[in-house]
DNA sequence: GCACCGAATGTAAACGTTTACATCGTCCTT
DNA sequence: AAGGACGATGTAAACGTTTACATTCGGTGC
């Protein structure tokens, strides 16, 4: 392994030259710096990672925490983080899948001197279990965090907003038996997307709460909510899955019962992830630019890293959009949902 | 920033004490290893990275550098190594999008010094460009690369094998004219896909190129290369997309074009991704376990880093498995293609 | 010709760990 | 009681950079 003593070395000069050329410092002559270049390209050097940022107490890294990498909403996130940060010439550094609140802890703590910021997507993320883990004043981002405290930046998707227009809108299609299956208990997105549910049923006087079943944002809990209600004795003409997984899994319950949908039972999701518009039929959602949502974390959390002593927090909410297509039972052609090449999908209204 | 001194001082100890004490080392007394860490948790020590593998030479850090970190085939790569390399106590270093080879190069570079070893998909990476970017012996794990050189380790799925059955499969429902859409030019899935659907259509003496047509992994390019199929002067009756992601485009196309698959046409994709059981009608494909591919590539990676001097290299195939849906027209129940919870799908047929 | 100045380069400290080696008791052996 | 062995701890070097400060050197102004 080359060092920069080599280089420096094999160019017949110092370390401190070595190092001025690489880094573009004004304070080197142009002839030296090109021989500098020459010997280190020819020696195959490149500074060690680990030891420039001791030195500088940078790393060009941020971090990454999630609860799972499953499914496609967080490799959108993941992806709309990445292109970001790459942008900025940051790499990433990615922790997924910690089951409980010690591993968690465990690497929010591994995470020091590796990266320059954190962003955190954990549903039960709190602000003490931060401030524990972490070095006061780290740069650190909350993704759907359950609160929104004070003296952090926290990134949410409006949640109520989406979930009240999109019952609203099978409220307006003439239902008045709309289920829902829940997200994750103590999750925040799943509390608000129940709360606009609630807040949109109370418009026509609807309080009852016989239609809200448990779900835990995976599919297979959509299937298994969807035959509970099937099996109940208030049937439902529509469904509102609080998230598109969990949709699919109703779908897939309500074929295997022989409900045709959107005629016997009307169904919509939330999220629109990719995978939506190509469903039988094309699911309806509330379209959450996800993608926006990690680039938009990433850019907070870059400013963080930026001006770290005299940076504001805030809490920022991104808008989320009506996408209506055939499993709601509107009025859409029946034919080819979208285009491949364009954007969420026709048809779209703003839910704010 | 509470540093190992500190802890020492705090403590009454040398800092090499708190090292020891730290690291499970059997030189230290349980008394004081217990009075240091009490002493460390009260100051909310955690050790700093970067000085650690500056002395170590280690980082617990395995690099992943990709093209893109589009679409679902990537997503679950990342997950079947995340989640092995997390059980194995790694952290991950994800870099994508390097659209030339310049960009790829210095990646590599910059991960001196980041990370113990390294994955790289990456089509075009070939030895060559490895050997000038990365010190001697650096532990590396190719996936997917082009050839593969002896002194590598590389990791590819079974894609000849694979796409010869498919085709074989629709050659035995009747299928004369089957079309191919193509992956990108010089990949090296792409061209051994290519081979196996040429393979099994010269068993039955077709030695025509005619039908097949160029596309590069995503959806609109199955989407235009569709169109171009269907206006062409021999329209097939099958289509056999290389991957999933294309084989949805030309979906569209056939759904825009009012053609009926299967009846009409039929469809098959390459991969499997989780999406395909849920298309309209549902995807015909090759199964790839494509998490279990990152799971070996990781495996085999934390191998190289363990023995690092005496690992001996090796070319590892994994296997594919014939998915039927009902998109290639085989006789399947229309109803609920697969339940949500279980593997691959039902109907499934070893390809090898 | 001398003092001074600025540009280019060199020297060495610092970053926070780990670990080989030195040191210091304590206890056992004879 | 002296010597040795061993177990626990301390001391300091090393890892590969960056950068403040020192040094050198050619040129410039008097």
């Amino acid at each position: 392994m080359t060092t920069i003593k080599d280089v420096a070395r094999a160019a017949g000069v110092s370390v401190a030259t070595v190092s001025r050329a690489q880094n573009g410092s004004a304070l080197v002559t142009e002839a030296t710096r090109r021989r500098v270049g020459e010997v280190a390209a020819r020696l195959g050097y490149s500074p060690h990672g680990a030891a420039r940022s001791l030195i500088t107490n940078r790393t060009s890294t941020l971090g990454v925490l999630l609860p799972d990498l499953y499914g496609e909403f967080f490799s959108e996130v993941i992806r709309g983080i990445d292109q970001t940060a790459q942008r900025h010439g940051h790499h990433l550094l990615v922790s997924s899948s910690h089951d409980d609140r010690p591993a968690l802890e465990e690497a929010l703590r591994s995470m020091r001197g590796r990266v320059d910021g954190l962003i955190v997507m954990w549903p039960e993320m709190d602000a003490e279990t931060a401030l524990r883990n972490l070095p006061a004043g780290f740069p650190l981002v909350l993704l759907s965090a359950p609160i929104a405290p004070d003296g952090f930046d926290v990134i949410t998707v409006a949640n109520f907003e989406g979930a009240y227009a999109m019952v609203c809108h099978l409220l307006e299609l003439g239902h008045r038996w709309i289920a829902i299956i829940k997200g994750v208990e103590g999750n925040a997105d799943a509390a608000e997307r129940l709360r606009g549910y609630r807040a949109a049923l109370a418009t026509r006087g609807i309080a009852s709460t016989a239609l809200e079943v448990p779900g835990d944002f995976n599919e297979e809990s959509g299937f298994r909510a969807t035959g509970k209600l099937l099996r109940g004795e208030m049937r439902p003409t529509a469904i509102f899955a609080a998230n598109d997984a969990m949709a699919i899994g109703a779908l897939s319950a309500l074929r295997e019962a022989g409900l045709r949908v959107p005629d016997d039972v009307a169904l919509a999701g939330f999220d629109d992830i990719p995978m939506a518009r190509y469903l039988d039929p094309a699911l309806s959602s509330v379209h959450v630019d996800i993608s926006a949502l990690g680039e938009h974390a990433t850019l907070r959390l870059l400013a963080a890293v930026r001006d770290k002593d005299q940076h504001e927090h805030r809490a920022e909410t991104l808008p989320t959009t009506l996408v209506l297509r055939r499993s709601c039972g509107a009025a859409v052609p029946a034919s080819r949902p979208t285009a491949p090449t364009t954007g969420p999908a026709p048809f779209t209204t703003s839910s704010l």
